[in-house]
DNA sequence: GCCCTTTCGTTGTTGCAACAACATACTCGT
DNA sequence: ACGAGTATGTTGTTGCAACAACGAAAGGGC
């Protein structure tokens, strides 16, 4: 089990590499390979592990009641999955997890996470912290995203992505970490429809933009 | 502070009277009366403590860069408020916090809150799962509610939503929680088209229903 | 019984944004 | 410098869904 690579995953960031040896066994760790398209959570069952993909990558994927079917998220190396059904006991999983390449994952029990071991260890903690704050932080942009795309005009979906930007970046001069395909994907919008209307709220003095540098131009 | 009231909340629930008492010191507990309109945390500032609602109620307002503001949620009472960013050391805000009545506060510090206190106390634990779950469960609610507005077209929203519904009751028959209205707010569409979609919706015998109760027709 | 309110379905109109198709940069390897 | 490939901007058309307005049905109070 390769202990290093976990120092950089943001699960156990801020944690050494051997105090990982000692909350792997803590945390009841197993690992297991996936081949390509291996199911690794199916919808329906109920989880007490959550899972981090160690190599390869997994699908979120939502099936529909038709039979159509609709990948919904991606997970690659590093990153966890499966958290927020772990979190909540007998909860029952929505969507299935499935390997979309040859992928290792490591399971790791959210139960053991959550009760104080018995030895006390102290890195305990801070593995907590980093679960909590991951949570926080994929609540945080889910909700952004959610007030963006909440408007149902183009202009106003621009205007409430590129306000909170300026606000971020703590001046109305900014680059954003988008293309236009991105851009407009996260907008849930189409892109050339985007182009149009960002061309047209320069025109109206509303913001100044040259490629992924924008700038709002206040009312003053 | 009245400790019974708190232990019919989401953040202590489980965890007894006399114990939420001990709790509440290790939390670095406050409390705090709010005026109508009184700003309980300002956008820009970092924060490290939660906000419970004792009474009354606050807004989750958003300002826009060009002065208009838009009120993104409202947190009633015994529910907590900030948690996402009181997680994550040091991220500012990005909205306002304001009391839109007479309202009380309480303040619970959330580095006590993960840090396991010094007396080792057990409901430290469960306070921390229920934190937990209330997160994992805010983040199942949000990401489902992106599934089905990401669709473009009106029917894929509600086929979308149907089969959740399905698949969360485990039967093709269900009693939904909405009346049309909160349902067209909740897909983030207009309530009379939806209604003309469901209608349609029937005549193609994709689906039956009569007022909240549906059936979805299989192809089979 | 009555009125009043709320909820739901229906229709027709209209506006906005998706879509397609193309033009114009810009990037990169050779 | 050249062409291939990609990113972005522009234009017109069209379809879908928002909107407004209305009617029917279902409670709820007195």
């Amino acid at each position: 089990m390769n202990t290093f690579f976990l120092t950089n995953t943001p699960l156990f960031h801020g944690i050494s590499e051997n105090e990982i040896s000692e909350l792997l066994s803590c945390l009841g760790a197993k690992e297991r390979k996936f081949k390509k398209d291996e199911i690794v959570f199916r919808a329906g069952s109920s989880i007490s592990e959550i899972g981090l993909v160690e190599s390869g990558s997994v699908n979120i994927v939502v099936n529909f009641y038709w039979g159509n079917s609709h990948i919904f998220g991606h997970i690659g190396k590093g990153q966890i999955f499966a958290e927020n059904y772990a979190a909540i006991p007998g909860k029952e999983l929505l969507c299935d997890v499935v390997a979309c390449e040859e992928t290792e994952v490591l399971f790791l029990s959210m139960r053991n996470m959550l009760t104080t071991c018995p030895r006390g260890c102290a890195f305990h903690t801070r593995i907590i912290q980093n679960m909590l704050r991951i949570s926080a932080q994929k609540n945080l942009n889910l909700s952004s995203r959610m007030m963006h795309t909440a408007s149902k005009s183009l202009r106003e979906r621009l205007l409430s992505y590129l306000s909170e930007q300026a606000l971020e970046h703590g001046s109305s001069h900014f680059t954003i970490p988008f293309d236009r395909q991105q851009l407009a994907d996260y907008l849930a919008v189409d892109r050339s429809a985007m182009s149009n209307e960002l061309s047209k709220m320069q025109k109206d003095g509303l913001i100044t933009y040259h490629k992924n540098e924008f700038t709002l131009n206040g009312s003053t």
